[in-house]
DNA sequence: GCAGATTTGTTCGTATGTATT
DNA sequence: GAATACATACGAACAAATCTG
């Protein structure tokens, strides 16, 4: 586990570098390298780790437990360890954490994801444009219609727009950016309900802006797809700017 | 803490949820929040924190290393514990560690999150070149000459680098932005060393790319500014494409 | 469905290292 | 330097969950 450490070097090398824990963790996480192992393959028993990396079973269940909640490893409870899925779920509870915290951080933090998420989804434009140009998408069309009916009907279409964007984006050869979208997305839906703002008079227009969103990539227009991608967010933005403002 | 539980939804929650050493972090989590504590106040010792939450120090213990892990909270060997600093380290260390699970993995690393940065960069132009139209910025031109100078004598310039990103964005009103761009640049430069790619040819094109955007920036030209980016990162991304064919 | 083996989860007690006063 | 408070580490025991035959 040579110059892979470099990633924990953000921590306080020296204090660290001899606590047992933390060399614990070090030390799994490069039994995973060295193996080989990859998402959903077993790793040794407790006990056995304790064999060989020569510390106590306390140790290696703190170091197990830190690696989970990095979802670098998952524990089942009665059968074994596996390797994780190295996914996002650290950053989505961190920020969710982080906008919980009080009223006036939970706006701000709103806000600023908006804008994350608005430049991701402006980053992929040529990327989408070229892959969708002359195609036809019933399935993303479908979500679309059944957005419009819960959206006049008065009710939450979170689950269609989250599968809408998730589909949108599937085609991506970049799984990091596919899993910070879907990440900005959740963080964004744990959110909102925490503020209590009124449902949004505009809030129809996010609904067909899909619509515009997918008119432009099958007609391979990357600029006309931003323009969607805006109007898509601007409702929530206003709300956020007047509750800014009010509040 | 009532809502805000959601962020941890996405682990199973049915098989966590009576577990004490996730229920205990959700109560830390709590305490945080229903005490109003901000970064770097100080936690109740763990012995109090087993009498106040009714669980052993082992699970206080596991608890608090999640959560430290996380960087909600943060532990002083020998004096206490405190809320964290709530950074996204554990994104970094995360993908760092993707990053260097196989050589593959490595390349395409690096060429995710370099599409990602691109993103990001492009995505605060409007508000840099309304904060920088019409100034002078010699801390960061004096930044740029160092790089220039290093550069030129074949050495690295990524302290010089990173510093001026951090400090081009300092202006902005979205810590999240500032951070993610941090934490990119971090994850950047800790998995580029993994590759052993040769120095490219035309990195000086780099060093130039950041007057380039300086200018555009203090002209107040936010499309200048979007074409200065994407010079500043077409050397490197030319030398992931040739290594992706190559390899 | 049951019983037993395996594995993780929780707890306690004790000794040690570390930082502050 | 001494005293105090605290975190760190270890080992052992028992509980709970899961799989296998």
């Amino acid at each position: 586990m040579a110059e892979a450490d470099k990633g924990a070097a953000v921590l306080s090398q020296d204090s660290r570098r001899r606590q047992t824990s933390w060399s614990t963790a070090e030390a799994i996480k490069g039994y995973i390298r060295d193996h080989g192992l990859t998402s959903g393959e077993p790793l040794p028993t407790e006990t056995e780790l304790c064999e060989v990396l020569g510390v106590s079973r306390s140790s290696v269940r703190e170091a197990i437990r830190t690696l989970a909640s990095l979802d670098i490893v998952q524990v089942r409870h009665g059968y074994g360890t596996y390797v994780g899925g190295l996914s996002l779920a650290p950053l989505v509870s961190g920020l969710v954490f982080r906008g919980s915290l009080n009223q006036d951080g939970t706006f701000g933090t709103l806000r600023e994801v908006l804008q994350v998420r608005i430049a991701l989804d402006l980053g992929v434009a040529d990327e989408l444009a070229a892959h969708y140009r002359g195609t036809t998408n019933s399935a993303l069309r479908a979500l679309v219609t059944q957005m419009r009916a819960h959206s006049r009907a008065g009710e939450s279409f979170a689950a269609q727009d989250g599968e809408f964007h998730r589909q949108l984006l599937a085609p991506l050869d970049n799984t990091l950016v596919r899993q910070l979208v879907a990440a900005f997305w959740e963080v964004h839906t744990n959110v909102v309900p925490m503020l209590g703002i009124p449902r949004a008079a505009d809030i129809d227009s996010t609904v067909e802006a899909h619509d515009e969103m997918l008119d432009a990539l099958e007609a391979g227009d990357a600029e006309a797809y931003q323009q969607a991608v805006l109007r898509h967010y601007a409702p929530l933005r206003n709300a956020i700017d007047q509750a800014l403002a009010n509040g």
